[in-house]
DNA sequence: TCAATAGTGTCTGTCAGACAGTATCAG
DNA sequence: CTGATACTGTCTGACAGACACTATTGA
């Protein structure tokens, strides 16, 4: 769609299409999803690329990529965290033309089988280790990688892991979070004792959810902290797992 | 500079002009500085700016932030850490019709006085907190904060605290680029152990410098780790000090 | 009763904070 | 010698990792 004007202004200075593109992980069966759609148009068209679109006239960034997410997944951005990544700008990344994308990070709780929007044809929650060796249209690859490497950090030293509960979680929930993402275990004993000493992480809710089998559980919900302090240590030899 | 086109395509997607602009910072006589511009053209004309300019056809953001720095103040930015910050595109950021720009810090030793660029009437070295509360062009404020912030957050969990440094260095010259930008003192003795001790962060040189007074000290250079494990601890009260 | 999961208690090593004490220079 | 700064050593408390042990459910 659109063919994007590569004008040069007198001064050699670029005018350019802005594009927001959307990196939005989930935690659904022991993995680590990203939602990716089937490009309905060229260029890639029938490729797998991350959810975006261009930015309109008079829309600031985060507006943008609040509404593309709802018309791409049909998610209220309110619900979940959304935050900036960063800018790409390599001048070959579009074979349109020029265009700048800003990405962005979104987490959220395990959402509903999104639905298909203005530029995708399908879209699919697919895991991440699949998605990173798969062929991603444009540089949706690197983009993917450092918004993986994002969550990945702000697991340490933020409370955002809380954003891939839905409300109330149990605490075993919020750890398989940690466990998904990191691909590492981490001993419920210990993750319990941290989280409920570090300050306003998780507030109890005096209320439990009885499972299948086994103990009932202690329901919580997210405290009002965004900084975890101190951190959610990650075991000192940095190991991914497979990812 | 020059007009900047706010063309509608049939859309409405936006084509826009793109900058960077650069959040450049060095220690110098115990307090650290920002590099600002007086701005030598409307708008904004005669008031202080960050240093930054039009992203060219055909040039990448780090390739366009690399030039800016050295037009604006003739460093080889090769010689310093240099790392994008985000994109800020409110639709009214720049009265000329919209404008995206793509904000960098850039952290640095002790540097020679710019020389004053295209845009740049004069430039100075700033205290930031100076900086902090004067009136800056465009959403300039906003971007210096986030920088600091950023600085401030990747002493603790990386070694950049060297890019400040003209090497080679002693501990105590590292120690006070870490007192000044987080505005508290360190213990110079813990300081020394966990610098020593953490791995690559700075390695030896096997000699020293004699001061004017006092027992000489040893140098050291930058060593090759990027992060720093276990991090650098701030007091676990974030206190800012004045800014 | 057992299986399964939730939750508690405790030991140990690592490391940060505090600070006493020693070393090496210029005068 | 004094004054100043560099560097070493040591004690203590906080906390992470490991893991044994108890608690509460359904079948």
């Amino acid at each position: 769609m659109a063919v994007v004007n590569r004008a040069l202004k007198y001064d050699g200075t670029v005018s350019a299409a802005v594009t927001v593109d959307l990196v939005i992980f989930t935690v659904r069966e022991a993995s680590l999803r990203v939602l990716l759609i089937e490009r309905g148009k060229p260029p890639f068209e029938g490729g797998l690329a991350l959810p975006g679109g261009y930015v309109r006239v008079g829309e600031g960034l985060d507006q943008a990529a609040l509404r593309e997410l709802a018309e791409e997944t049909g998610i209220d951005g309110r619900e979940l965290h959304l935050e900036q990544l960063r800018a790409f700008g390599a001048p070959e990344r579009d074979p349109r033309g020029r265009t700048f994308t800003v990405a962005y990070l979104a987490l959220g709780p395990d959402l509903p089988t999104p639905v298909a929007g203005t530029d995708a044809a399908t879209a699919h929650w697919v895991p991440v280790e699949a998605a990173l060796s798969a062929e991603l249209a444009f540089d949706h690859l690197a983009i993917l990688k450092e918004g993986l490497d994002r969550a990945r950090a702000k697991l340490e030293y933020t409370t955002v892991a809380a954003a891939f509960c839905r409300q109330p979680f149990t605490l075993a929930e919020l750890r398989h979070v940690y466990e998904v993402i990191w691909g590492i275990p981490l001993d419920p004993s210990n993750f319990r004792r941290k989280v409920t000493k570090a300050a306003h992480f998780v507030e109890a809710t005096g209320e439990s959810r009885t499972p299948e089998i086994g103990r009932p559980a202690a329901l919580y919900r997210r405290g009002s902290a965004e900084l975890l302090f101190p951190p959610m240590p990650r075991s000192a030899d940095g190991d991914d797992a497979s990812v």
